[in-house]
This record gives C-alpha cells, structure tokens and sequence, in this order.
DNA sequence: TAGTGGTCTAGACCACTTT
DNA sequence: AAGTGGTCTAGACCACTAT
C-alpha cells in the first residue's frame, strides 16, 4: 500500500479504523468478508486477518464464526462488562438501577472544560445520579458530556435516561466510547453523598474519575463517581 | 499431537506452559528457535508461532529479534511496570523506597490461610513494612507468604529486603509470580497507619488487597496495602 | 555469514451458519 | 450447497544480531 509506514497489516488495521471513525461501518454493521477485504485493499487474505486479529483483541470488532464480523456495540452487557468494574464480596457484577437527580446543560466550568478539551464556557450537558443495588445506594455520580455532541440530552426526562448510557450514546448520538481512563482515589463523603448513600458524614468513598474518549481520541464523557465500598469493591486483574 | 484438546497451537502452547512450570525452562533463559521447537514439537513454524504469539501477550515470554525468545524475567522495571498502579498528579510511576517495620514467621491466622489456600496453622512469613516516595510515606503494608516457599526469607535482615520483592521470590526462591488479582476498597485510617502515614486519624485510605499467583495457579502472596491518594491515584485503563 | 524473529503470501481443509 | 471465519501448513523475503 505505501512505504514507510511501518508492516502492511497495521496500514490495514489503521484504514479499518478510518472506515469506522468515517462511519462507513457503524456498530451493529457487518464487515465485507476477509477474502474481499483483501481484494479490496490489495493484500493477501492473512495480511486482513492479522489486521482483524488485532481490532478484535482491541473489542472493536467480533467475529461470529460462519456469519461474519460486526462492529462493536454497546449492548448494555458489553457496558456493564467492559466499564463496569464494581463486583460484590464474591466477585459477581451487580446489576444496578439508577435514578437521575437533575439534568440539564449550561457552560462549563474551568476544570470541566479542561478535562474534556473544550474551550472555556463551551455548552455542557450535567447528569447527576445515584446508582443502587436492590434498593441501596451504591454510588453518587457526575457527568460532564460536550454539548456540542449532545445537546439534546438535555431536553430529556429524567426517566427517559437508561442506566447504561454508552448505548443511549451510540444509538442516539453516534458517539461510541470505545476507550476509558480511570484514576482512583479515597475520600471523604461531604454531607450531601452522606445523604443520598446513607452514610455517615466522612466516610471514606471510592472517587472514580473517569475520561471516556473515541476511536480518533476525543474526549466525550466526564464521570466523576463516589461510592460506597462496604458491599462492593473494584477489581483489576494485572498479568 | 492429540486429538479433541483443542486447536494445535494450544496444545502447543500449553506444553510450553508445561515446561515453563518444570522449570525445564526458567525465567531469562533462551527458547529453542521456533523452527527447532516446530520440529521438536511436531508441527510447523507458524503453529509454534501463534502459541508463542499468545505467551508474549501474556508476558510470559519476551521476543528479541534477530536473537530469540527469552522467558520473562521479574527485573525491577518489570515488577513496577506491571504490577505498581500508582502514578502522581501527571501520570508518572514514582519510584518508591521501602522501610521494613518487621519480618519473621508464624502460625498463620484463619483468613491468611484461607486466602492463600494453606491449612490451618500452616506456617507463613509476614512482613510490615511503609513505602515512600521523596521522602513522604505513601502506603503501609503487610505480606504474608506460605513458608513452605519462603521459610528462609524470615531470616533476612530487614536492609536485606530489596524494593521490588518479586525479583527477590524469583532470583532466590524459584517462585515467579505471573498474575495477581486486586480488590480495592476506601477505608479509615487506624491510629497506626495515621502514625506511619503522617495523616490524621480516620483519613480515607485507598485499601489494596492483592493476591499473587504462580503459573500453576497457587496463590504465593497476599498482600494488603493501604495508601495515601492524595499525591498519587490508582490508574486504570479501560478498553 | 549464519541464525534469529518479523512479515507477507498462498492454499488446503475444517466448523459453523445460512439459504 | 455456498459462504463465513478458524486452523494448519509451506515457503519466501526482510531486519536485526552475533560471530
């Protein structure tokens, strides 16, 4: 294909990814077979099928043996399972409800603009919510979404918000999330997260802050969180 | 080489598991080159080279072109390169120094055995100890090892105990700790910790409970850490 | 120069799904 | 029966390392 930019099947890997920022393969789309893949961009069929090797490692796409390949999406058990990483005492994931506490959209304040890369005073749209597992508080949680991609969000009911929001992202935005990075600390619950997950006053809270970014990088989610980790706790595997 | 185990390269793979847990092959020596393994093994080049594909995913083996496949060796960088997760303001890994506050063997407690899977009572190394970085303490700790595999580490001085201890359990004791699962939780800082931390008491503390384990699946460590997250958060990648 | 891993190709056969 | 991905093989050439 050309010269110069490193092995032929990352050049693939890298025009795949093009074609699914560009949208002309969206999630739930089935990928033109390998062999034509390979007609297509001039390579040898296992030249495509390293290419696809890697996206599917990546999770952004999945192969279904003697159907095809699809594009990823966010099926709310794709979600919980690849964010979601709070699990009970004996490791199972919960499945928790939400409720919404406002939402609505208005300028950004210094550090969210930062965080998100937006310019200063650029339109965001808020959620703030209380995340529960059969009926207790788990979590209390901020989002910070760019108005620019999702300023109907705003007009919406509180009801009318699913509690996986990355599939209200893709299906109703065309925004898909398809990379997070999370930076974890302990804190205090102030008087209002005492409140609303019916602890004491200062008791320490998992803070999970959260950038959720796009396949070309931008960043579209802020999701600062504060839990309770009496019940639950986050697991990370390290290999 | 057998039938209905699966595909080839996993057989194959799973022989050089095999022989990675005999020790027939330790960490830092040389492979076979795949060629000579193919034979050796029976199959061809490329089958040996897609299960040595997924060894290196793994980190179980480090290819080094033009000159072979070395299996992974637990150096420092390593040890903190993979399995350290705490990174300052601007994501950088500090370089924490180690204080030994205590070391020696015991009987071990009912949760100790339980989590690394010893009979009660069995024997087990306990080490205390405060890692700092510039100076200012960040986490306090406790280890507990089975001393079946480690009895000559509780004769150590403390000065004998190097930072990065997976190295130590390799290059001295033959174990090497490939994976480990962490649980994280916030928690209040005792009086003991705040002393050792220099926070005040009842402090929110970030809580890691990790457990280590071999190739073969025996736990080998349990470690308890709780740190300060102030300077420094637990990062996490999500894809 | 010889040996190693890294890439790319080509083709065969299998397992699975759909028509 | 036809098409898809999954596996396995075989061989060519390249880039890098050692001697």
């Amino acid at each position: 294909m050309r010269p110069g930019l490193g092995p032929l099947y990352r050049q693939v890997k890298q025009r795949v990814i093009r074609n699914l920022i560009d949208e002309v393969w969206k999630p739930g789309d089935m990928l033109p077979s390998e062999p034509r893949l390979a007609e297509s961009f001039g390579v040898s069929p296992g030249t495509v099928r390293r290419a696809l090797d890697e996206l599917v490692a990546e999770n952004l796409l999945v192969r279904q043996q003697g159907k095809g390949t699809v594009v990823s999406r966010h099926d709310p058990e794709r979600s919980l399972f690849h964010f979601f990483r709070l699990v009970d005492a004996v490791g199972e994931r919960p499945t928790p409800s939400s409720r919404v506490l406002a939402c609505g959209s208005r300028r950004a304040e210094r550090a969210e603009a930062t965080r998100l890369g937006l310019p200063t005073g650029a339109a965001v749209v808020v959620i703030d919510r209380v995340r529960s597992v059969a009926a207790r508080p788990l979590l209390v949680e901020r989002l910070v979404l760019p108005g620019r991609l999702f300023g109907a969000l705003a007009e919406l009911a509180p009801e009318q918000l699913p509690n996986t929001l990355y599939t209200l992202y893709e299906e109703r935005f065309g925004v898909t999330v398809y990379r997070a990075a999370e930076r974890i600390r302990a804190v205090a619950a102030d008087a209002r997260e005492a409140g609303l997950l019916a602890v004491a006053l200062a008791t320490p809270l998992l803070e999970i802050d959260r950038l959720a970014t796009t396949l070309d990088g931008a960043a579209v989610e802020w999701r600062l969180s504060r839990c309770r980790t009496d019940a639950h706790h986050y697991a990370v595997e390290l290999v």
